[in-house]
DNA sequence: ACAACATCTTAGCAAGGGCTAAATTTAGGT
DNA sequence: ACCTAAATTTAGCCCTTGCTAAGATGTTGT
């Protein structure tokens, strides 16, 4: 009799949008880590904690505790006293978001944002773009581009 | 002698930037219930908790927990088995979150995401654009549209 | 009025992600 | 070689954000 529950479907999308951004946020650390953890060790050869606690603005112990979770989720390798490897899907997953990364900064660049603005925003960003998204960001960024 | 340590100064930048994003994080969650709240106040007149378990795809628990910790914090008013308010505090902050959530998501489709990727994304990207982004964000979004 | 049902609250648990302080181990300088 | 400083790890704490299960309170139909 009533139209069959429109509200409910709408809440349910809601929902599920909702779920979307808890799961992000549980991968959002660890992208962060690999990806810098692959830059440090292109740079400067390895990867230490006491580093990482710098470039993430965290303490050592903090670190530490983030890298074992790391490790049990087999993003990295580690023995004790010595520095951090990335396993194949460590790796791998650094790759993915140092491109993303890439991609998002650019864009905001691309659309007038000054460059140390868009630093930052892209640091959260980042982890909430799907891959369609995504696409349109570097379509975008490749547009600006020619038409300079 | 050695060029002074710039590495440490971007590794400073850096880390300036994370503590943003986990700021960003922080205040999450209290926007988009306060935005949600406001919602449904002007909807349907009021805001349960059992509503607003069904619209973020949580428990009823943990809606309650979360209210409280938004009544600590000002944002909310409650009374035992009654419906929620929002303090003059929690208007605005829903207000300036709904505001910026639709220029997220109307640039998102100005851009040429499809509207129902654009409703996923927008609701993890809002909170990590600061007003600078926003605004052009905002720019771009009247730019195509005088231009249809 | 009151039974049944819905809603709200509480209690108790777990994981994530921070911290400080105190070991422990490694690395350097003399 | 050894003493010291730096780096790593551990232990113990806190808050957030989720959960389930059970109790307390409101609401509604008969
Ligand atoms: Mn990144
Ligand atoms: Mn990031
Ligand atoms: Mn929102
Ligand atoms: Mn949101």
């Amino acid at each position: 009799m009533c139209p069959p529950d429109d509200l409910n479907a709408e809440a349910r999308r809601h929902a599920e949008r909702f779920q979307r951004v808890r799961e992000a946020h549980q991968t959002e650390l660890a992208e962060d880590y690999v990806e810098l953890i692959a830059h440090l060790i292109e740079e400067t050869g390895e990867a230490r904690v006491v580093d990482l606690a710098g470039w993430l603005g965290v303490t050592n112990a903090t670190v530490n505790n983030t890298i074992q979770r790391l490790q049990r989720d087999g993003l990295v390798t580690t023995k004790p006293y010595r520095s951090i490897f990335l396993t194949d899907a460590g790796r791998e997953l650094a790759e993915q978001s140092r491109k993303r990364h890439d991609i998002v900064r650019e864009f905001l660049i691309a659309l007038g944002v000054d460059s140390q603005t868009a630093d930052i925003d892209a640091e959260g960003i980042e982890h909430h773009v799907s891959s369609a998204t995504l696409k349109a960001f570097a379509k975008f960024v490749n547009k600006a581009r020619r038409s300079t």
